[in-house]
DNA sequence: CAAACATATCTATAATTACCGATATATAAA
DNA sequence: TTTATATATCGGTAATTATAGATATGTTTG
């Protein structure tokens, strides 16, 4: 991993919130309602959750999640009108490996 | 870790320049000259060779390297008028077993 | 004690980020 | 094909961070 995207790791973990975020998604099932269409979270959680939970605007949740996605902290994928998002394990061992 | 803590420890790793100064601590012989009064870098590195180092001023690496020590990624010693710093790897330690 | 040196802190401005409401887009349902 | 739903993006203001120069503090040395 370069020290650039590490930086831009930096950066969306230097907010709680989107801290916050990276623990929920750890475990979906103790941290969010089951998804109504979908019965599983093997994809992970889908925005308007995420939302809910975080307590901040639909825009700011979906910026923080559009971030965390482009420097790889998160894998979103689409099914239909949802966007589910779920950590992306490799990218993070990758960045631990990189402070460590 | 509580998630405050690993909040400011993302603050601290959100800039390239402190990404780069946790770097260049991994191996202090590698990356610095040899102190002139210390004949090792069981302590660290001082302030003036990382600050020489990262190319900007004198008040904005002390800052820095302030901050890196106050979440607990640094460990400050002072011999005298010199203040030496070297990575606390059980800090870093903790602050990875967070966030994986 | 005075001068020199290493580092820390203060003050100020520029740059960036936080966060929201409004609006756009894309899909699904009626 | 309108309407509703989920998410993304835009535009703006408030808050925070970046960074520097000036100054303060503490230590060593002459």
């Amino acid at each position: 991993m370069d020290i650039k995207i590490a930086t831009e790791i930096g950066k969306c973990l230097s907010n709680p919130t989107r801290v916050q975020i990276m623990e929920w998604l750890k475990e979906p099932e103790k941290n969010f309602p089951p998804h109504e269409t979908l019965q599983h979270f093997n994809d992970g959680v889908c925005v308007s959750y995420i939302q809910e939970k975080a307590g901040l605007s639909q825009s700011t949740v979906s910026t923080y999640l559009s971030n965390m996605e482009k420097c790889g902290l998160l894998v979103l994928t689409r099914y239909g009108k949802w966007s589910y998002l779920k950590r992306n394990e490799k990218i993070i061992q990758e960045y631990i490996d990189f402070i460590r």
